[in-house]
DNA sequence: CGGCGGGTCTCTGTATACAAACAACGGACG
DNA sequence: CGTCCGTTGTTTGTATACAGAGACCCGCCG
């Protein structure tokens, strides 16, 4: 049987497997939201409407939407009378950042603990075990890693089972996309990460809820040190 | 010295004592906002486009955005071709909500406790001492019981200095009070919620954080208590 | 030489017109 | 009598035109 041809335009992807959406709005939402995530539009920059929306090649409308789903997401700000400007990253911003996501992700730990299926994780388990190995692989084996984690990090939301927490714990995962840059590809942290999450998958497993959280604590607490020693080194890190 | 005169458009505020914004798209998004928490616009309600914007008295792009707001607040979600409604407000969400708010309230009393002025928390606590008083006055007494309340999660969230955390903990407040109507001037769970803050006030002048957060986890587990026993005899709330 | 004020010019905020997509309805055919 | 298809109406998505507000700049005055 033939498969009925039809064009679903909200799903078809792009050469780049990027799923390119079906409305203008989306569309700019998306290619902007990237520039900034991937430091393109660096914090700072000034976004005018009709500059932007003639790059992205949209009419103002749907730009405007845009922009204000990215300031609802906090990577831009109003400027009064001048547009909007990309946010800034400073070292301070990172350790706040960090006190709201240890908030939530130690509580995803522990809901997972709680209501979590233990096959689903006894599979991740098997994964992480042999994680290690894919570290010796080059950028693509790390590619891979980041992957994994975040597969980790979708399963633990799917167990907690909370959409408010999910929703939050997006809205910060946005935000340390940005940073993650920075410190990307420390094969030392990323073989000591790879440990720190075997431990709160085997507490998820058991079911022990407190050991999850407070695993969590300590694999964000070694988390945020790389980070900031990254920083350290790293001058395009303005700490304003 | 005499204040400089500055017409404050922003901040102008109408004979209600509520602000009256100067654009067309925050006084739609307030007015949507503030009738939908009040439940004039009761969960499950579809918004027209058309329909809404000759109703606040704006026209169609300002109401756009001002739905688009509410969209990524949460409080009411896209239906695929027929316009948008507002969310539902069930027993299972109230649970999911309180999970996430015990999460960023311990934070907030913890990183309060931390970093808090004690002065600012000794003034609230001799405030919080006469507070059973005010629910001896009727209704006027217990707005200002609220509003005391509204202080006391304003000077910790001044004290906590985390802006990802306010933001966080906004939004939960904001669902919060769709919900605080059913439970609203139970006088004994006020006077009971009186000791509780006072507890955690008391461990934040002390800089106990842990003390702070495990007092706030207690609060909010009576809390919840409280809501979930006067939904069971309320019909009104549905759960689906 | 510095501060103040008027003018201009750019940019945002709003309204409206147009196009496309989706749903519902009705009719015709099997 | 049921199902499929075409048609019509309603609703959202997009573009554009217009108006108002704010900023910048230049010139004037102290």
């Amino acid at each position: 049987m033939r498969a009925p041809i039809v064009a679903f335009v909200y799903t078809k992807t792009d050469p780049h497997g990027v799923p390119e959406a079906a409305n203008a709005s989306e569309r700019a939402y998306r290619q902007l939201r990237g520039e900034i995530l991937d430091g393109d539009l660096p914090p700072g920059t000034g976004l005018l409407e009709v500059e932007q929306a003639a790059r992205v090649g949209v009419s103002r409308t749907p730009l405007r939407a845009a922009i204000a789903r990215l300031s609802a997401d906090g990577l831009v700000a109003g400027r009064t009378g001048r547009g909007f400007v990309v946010t800034e990253v400073s070292i301070e911003r990172i350790r706040e950042l960090y006190e709201l996501r240890q908030a939530l992700e130690e509580q995803a730990a522990r809901l997972a603990a709680q209501r979590g299926d233990p096959e689903v994780f006894r599979g991740l388990r098997d994964r992480f075990l042999v994680a290690p190995e894919l570290l010796l692989q080059g950028e693509h084996g790390i590619r891979l890693y980041y992957d994994l984690i975040d597969e980790l990090e979708q399963a633990i939301d799917t167990a907690g089972a909370n959409p408010y927490l999910v929703r939050a714990l997006d809205a910060v995962r946005t935000h340390l996309s940005r940073i993650r840059r920075l410190a990307r590809g420390n094969k030392a942290r990323l073989r000591a990460a790879a440990a720190e999450h075997l431990l709160i998958i085997d507490a998820i497993i058991a079911g022990d809820a407190n050991l999850a959280a407070h695993a969590t604590h300590v694999h964000l607490h070694q988390s945020l040190t790389s980070v900031l020693a990254a920083t350290d080194e790293d001058p395009a890190t303005r700490a304003d």
